[in-house]
DNA sequence: TGATTTATGGAACGATCGGTATACCTAGGT
DNA sequence: ACCTAGGTATACCGATCGTTCCATAAATCA
């Protein structure tokens, strides 16, 4: 997983991949078929293991809160010294490569059904009153995502955590009252 | 410059680079050295071609006229049919492919350029009392370039224009006013 | 023990990559 | 008429890529 967040999924070489799964190539070949199925299920793992704030984001009782636990746990993500920087979603929805395709269009996917599920909270959240009328709910989650987005994009370009942390306080400072 | 900012660095191959520049192999060698040296050649023409409206947006009067048109500027460079979605920047200073190594600290620092200048011109204006005190200029000009990063993964995703501007204008319905 | 599964190391495949070298062509200047 | 500068086409180089194949060794299990 840390070898295709870090390399990109064209950057990540089979042999490299061997060498951090500690098996043979036949073995690999055995039990995931090729690189893409392997990279697929490699986004499962991904998922499970590092984005579950987002459900728990959504479970924040209130519009406020859905976003501070988002930025938080965006922000946690980058603090460890194990994982690469950078977002493993973002660096394979940008990439266009000859032949990463169908990687593309799978991960855009996934991070379309998590903005859907965003805008569905929000909407909510606008039905409970949590921020001005004023405020369009849809709008205001793309708002919340395109915030995360760039705090991980400035991550992976090497931001210190701090600043990630002083970014995401100003953005909720922003952040619309009831 | 397409080429590059459509497949990046690694995915774009010298045989495409030929045929979008309709010159021969020998050609391409005698003119720029090699793939390196006419990528940074590629990156100078993009800033001065695309990226202009930063510098228009630094001389707005106010950090709301900033922001504003650094928003609009950057949806703007999405409308055109011809030219790829999303930043040549982002695309590149999150490439982490062996090989690509210069490149991305080449396409990093650049970035790093901007972000200070912008960094900069919202402590000018927190001098003006352009926002209240309660906010740290530099975490606002974060938080604006955050706020652009993320519609630009928006955007290379596939976010629509629409879309994008309603995301811009709630950000700046956010934006602190005097 | 014997059979079966699962792993291994290593060779080889066709394809593509960035980059180089060679031979040929053509327009312009003296 | 001749030389030169700069273009093209084409073949080739070594390296790396994902993938397949094969003979073999280790582990599992009836």
């Amino acid at each position: 997983m840390r070898v295709f967040w870090r390399h990109g999924y064209a950057g990540a070489s089979i042999g490299t991949l061997l060498e951090a799964m500690g098996i043979s190539r036949a073995t690999l070949y055995a039990s995931f078929g090729d690189k893409e199925n392997l990279f697929r299920q490699v986004m499962g793992l991904y998922e499970q293991e590092k984005t579950a704030y987002m459900v728990e984001a959504l479970e924040q009782p209130s519009a406020r809160a859905v976003a501070e636990h988002l930025l938080e746990g965006t922000i946690a993500l980058q603090t460890s010294t194990a994982d690469p920087k950078g977002s493993m979603g973002i660096v394979h929805s940008l990439s266009h490569a000859p032949g990463d395709d169908e990687i593309r269009k799978f991960v855009v996917q996934r991070g379309d059904f998590w903005r859907e599920k965003l805008v569905a909270r929000m909407v909510r959240a606008a039905e409970d009153g949590d921020f001005a009328p004023s405020f369009a709910a849809r709008s205001l989650a793309l708002t919340l995502k395109a915030a995360t987005d760039g705090l991980l994009v400035a991550a992976g370009s090497g931001t210190s955590e701090a600043e990630l942390r002083q970014t995401a306080a100003t953005f909720l400072q922003m952040w619309p009252g009831r």
